[in-house]
RNA sequence: UGAGUGAGCGACGGGUGUUCGCCGGAGGUUGGCAACAACCUCGGGAGGAAAGUCCGAGCUCCGCAGGCGAGGAUGCAGGCUAACGGCCUGUGGGAGAGAUCCCGAGGACAGUGCAACAGAGAAGAAACCGCCCGCAUGUGCGACCGAGAGGGAGCGCCCGCGGGUAAGGGUGAAACGGUGAGGUAAGAGCUCACCGCGGCGCUGGUGACAGCGCUGGCAUGGCAAACCCCAUCCGGAGCAAGACACAACAGGGAGCGAAGGGGUAACCCGAGAGGCUGUGCCGGCCGAUGCUCCCGGGUAUGUCGCUGGAGGCCGUCGGCAACGGCGGUCCUAGAGGAAUGAACGCCACGUCGUCGCGGGCGACCGCGGGGGCGAACAGAACUCGGCUUACAGUGCUCUCUCACCGG
RNA sequence: UCGGGGAUCGUCUAACGGCAGGACGACGGAUUCUGGCUCCGUCUAUCUAGGUUCGAAUCCUAGUCCCCGAG
């Protein structure tokens, strides 16, 4: 694949789809709790761009229900790659209710608590793998 | 005329544009020995219930001579179907004013059970209050008869014995046929008429059953969604089934393990067979519980199973119908942490105001313009046939209610 | 995918097909100077919808929710 340029897109090496993967990424990541959603994160120490893994359980809502919420989610994660650190695994979480929300306001939530991570114990390790990426480019 | 209510039946379950994406398919370009990867183009990508996982099958693996038993399911008849607990057409019951809808609808003389409370009595019954007959008969009053002794109809109160009876009272969800008449000491299917029930016969029907006739006085009380009996059906598991290819680790086998040394031996030491440091040399580190090869097993993982099928639609023929035959035509989800989306529009649809035009005596209706609001239940995970449940709207039929208009 | 179990006052639990009981709690009262303890009394429930039965928490059917187990 082209190295690190960040479009729109999707593929499959940028998800996390291996149980095991998101079993250690539960085990040994960092957590963000917000209102709807834990976001986990996860350092592979291996280069590579940050993958995404979803988990919405039955508590969540119906079939209809988790499906949206897991596509919303996707579409958070595509359009805003900047905001998620690349080598990452970030694993999200979603809570009861979360259902309940709209696309405006689940990319609100989720960009908001990934911003809280970095303004928090983060910033000792500064923006290293940050500036590398580039900002997204016109569509 | 309009609005609404309830019930039933049937079909349907929006379309489309732009941008950014997703899944798998075909073709192509580039890179690579190849597997493959990236990119480009083309066309495809949720449902009537995909749901619940309640039945029935296909498929796969395991098991299997046959019989009996256990366990489970079904239960009016005939038909349909690959099969079914499904469907269709009927039969018999039930509900309703009606359209119409509902029914696990075999057996209670095979056996075992159950029935609280009430009531005399609750199962092949009983005699409480009653009613009737016979016998026995206490006490008070006492018309009347008699000269008297005494007798004494009758009335009040109290108390039996034996027998008849199942009509009446009362209890209950249910009391061993119902109503009426005759009959009787009083009563009783004791007799009769009608109804119900059983048996037999005839007729119609493939049958469930229906109609008619004769007959029995009725020993058919209820509950089997109590145990159970009878009849029929059922081997078990499920695509995480199962098949194939194969890492690591562990197991088995073979080979290597210098010179030299120790030990009876297994084996050990060793300047080292070999490995790591990208490769070669030097150097460094590790190093016999090691290294290399082979074997079967088959885990992680990958591939297959994986979608063209008891398929949809149209026509025609047979059938009341479910359905079947024939002909034509169409096929376009196949993922695997799980795709079919997000944002912004447009057009249809419904609804609420409003404006214009047209129709009608009128209540109102139709068409058009512009605007606001709304759009359900729900997401394929091997595949079919059903059932059940959820659902915004829309069509038809029937029922009822209200408002308004005209007569 | 398959299998099993459950739902009863606010909570925890009982109940051969026959009046839904108990404990804690709540409320009211008594006792106390007040509170607690104690005593007395009261209130409150069969998950939902149908069906069988004279009668259903119990039996049957369908649904909703919860829990557990196997691969």
């Amino acid at each position: 694949m082209s190295e690190g340029a960040l479009g729109y897109g999707f593929p499959k090496t940028d998800r996390v789809t291996r149980r095991v993967d998101f079993l250690t990424a539960q085990k040994r990541g960092r957590r963000v709790h917000s209102q709807h959603f834990v976001i986990v994160l996860f350092d592979r120490g291996v280069e590579g761009p940050a993958r995404l893994g979803l988990v919405t359980s039955r508590k969540v809502a119906n079939a209809v229900g988790r499906n949206r919420v897991r596509r919303v989610l996707r579409e958070v994660f595509r359009l805003s790659r900047e905001s998620f650190p690349p080598r990452f695994d970030v694993v999200i979480i979603a809570r009861e209710g979360a259902a309940g929300l709209d696309s405006d306001a689940i990319r609100a939530e989720i960009l908001a608590a990934l911003a809280r991570r970095k303004g928090g114990s983060a910033a000792a390790r500064t923006t290293s793998p940050e500036a590398s990426v580039k900002p997204p480019m016109k569509p």
